[in-house]
DNA sequence: TCAGTAACTCACCAGTTAGTTACGTGATGC
DNA sequence: GCATCACGTAACTAACTGGTGAGTTACTGA
C-alpha cells in the first residue's frame, strides 16, 4: 500500500483551469463572507470547492491573494457613467437604488463588506476605499450640482450622506441574516419599505430641515 | 546556564490576583476590538497586560472564558427603569441618547459590537441578543404606549427602529474610525449634529409621514 | 505515437497557537 | 521560624495552519 497517486478522479469534474478557479473563487467567497479573513482557512476554502488545496496556491499565490480576487471580484462594479441623470434629485435615488440592490442581490458582498471595514489589514482597507472611491466622486459631482441649482442645501454632505447610506443598509442585511437564523421569517419589513425609509432619510440628509 | 526560574520579576508589579485580573481583561477587551475573536492572539492579550498566560487560563479557563467576560463586562448595563419617562416621545429620545454614549464613550464597544454581530459563534450572538434583550423590551413597552396614547403611529415597529439605531450609530462610529485613521481630522461630522439627525431619524420611522 | 505541458495530487514541513506542566516565591497564620 | 497556599513564571506540548517540493495524470499537436 504505497498511498501513491491512483487518483480518485471523479469522471464527472474535468481538468478546467478556469472552471477550478471560479470554483475555488466561489468557495473562497462564502468562507470569507462566513468567518472573515483571519477566521477563514485555507484547507475549508479547498474542501468546499473540492478542489486540491494546492491549487489555491498555484493561481492566488497565497491566501491574501485569493482574498483579494474575492473582493476586488465584487468591488469592480462601475457604478455610473458620470453625466448620466442630469436631475440630482433622480441621481441620488438611482445611486441609493443601485448600492441597495448590489448588497440584495448578493447577501455575501455585505458580509465581506463588513468584515473589511472593521478589520484592520491595510491592503484590504485600501482595495475598499478605492472601490467605494467612484461611487463617492459620483455622489459628491451629483450633490454639488445639487447644491449650485438650489435643489440641495449648501451644507450637504456627500461623506455624511455615503457613510448614512453605508450604514443603514449595511445593518439591515446583516441585522436580517441574524433575524433569519434566529426566528423564522423575517422580522415585518419589506424591501421595499426599508428602500422607502431610506430615500427619505438620505433626502433628508440633503434637503432636509434645520433641528429637530 | 541552566535557564532555569531565575525570575525577572519586576519588584513594581505587585502580587495581586484583582489586578492581574483587571489588567487582563484590560488587554483582552483592547485586542478583541482590534482583531476580532478568530484574530486575537492569546499571547498577544498576555503580552499586552505585562501578565504571563498562564493567568488567563488560570483566571479565564480559556480564550472563549475571557472573550465571554469581555463581552459581558460591557453588556451588563442596565438600561432604563421600566416606568421611567411617562411621555413616550422622551422616552424615546432618552433611549438614544444611552445609547450613543454607550459607544461614544468606549470606542472598543462599538468594534466588539461589530465584530460580534458578524461572528457565527453561536454563544458570543446568544450574549449579545440577551443583552440586547432589556433595551428591546423598554423600547417596545415604549412604543406601544407611545402608539396608543395617539403620538406614534399604529404601525411603529420596535425592531425597525432599533436596527436603525443600532446601524447608524455603529456605522458612525465605525466609518468614523477608519476615516480618522485615514484623513487627518475626522471629516466635517460633529457629534451633535449626528445625535440630531439621528433623532429625526428615529422619530421619522415611529411618527413620520407616508411615502416618499 | 509520443514528447511537451497544463492541470492536478500527495505528502510533508516549519512556524504558530491554544493550552499545560512543573516549578519558584512571597505573604500569612501559627 | 516555618508550614502553607495563592500568585506567578518559564518551558514545554500537541494540534493546527499556511505554504511547498516533487511527482502524476491527461490533454495537445506535430
Amino acid at each position: 500500500m504505497t498511498g501513491k497517486a491512483r487518483t480518485d478522479h471523479r469522471p464527472g469534474r474535468a481538468r478546467d483551469a478556469q472552471a477550478t478557479r471560479a470554483a475555488l473563487l466561489r468557495a473562497a467567497t462564502a468562507v470569507f463572507a462566513d468567518d472573515g479573513y483571519a477566521g477563514a482557512r485555507v484547507d475549508a476554502i479547498a474542501r468546499r470547492a473540492r478542489v486540491n488545496k494546492r491549487m489555491i496556491y498555484a493561481y492566488f499565490g497565497d491566501k491574501q491573494g485569493i482574498y483579494r480576487e474575492v473582493l476586488a471580484a465584487r468591488l469592480a462594479v462601475p457604478p455610473f457613467s458620470k453625466d448620466e441623470h442630469a436631475d440630482p434629485r433622480a441621481a441620488v435615488t438611482a445611486l441609493v437604488r443601485w448600492y441597495f440592490h448590489l448588497l440584495s442581490d448578493d447577501p455575501a458582498f455585505a458580509r465581506l463588506l463588513a468584515w473589511g471595514l472593521l478589520s484592520g489589514d491595510a491592503h484590504g482597507r485600501a482595495i475598499m476605499r478605492a472601490s467605494a472611491a467612484p461611487a463617492l466622486d459620483f455622489l459628491t459631482g451629483v450633490i454639488r450640482r445639487g447644491v449650485a441649482s438650489g435643489a440641495f442645501r449648501s451644507d450637504a454632505n456627500p461623506e455624511m450622506i455615503a457613510t448614512t447610506l453605508v450604514s443603514l443598509c449595511l445593518g439591515y442585511f446583516l441585522q436580517h441574516d441574524a433575524m433569519v437564523a434566529a426566528r423564522g421569517p423575517r422580522g415585518r419589513w419589506t424591501d421595499e419599505a426599508f428602500l422607502e425609509g431610506l430615500y427619505r432619510v438620505v433626502f433628508d440628509g440633503i434637503a432636509g430641515r434645520g433641528a429637530a
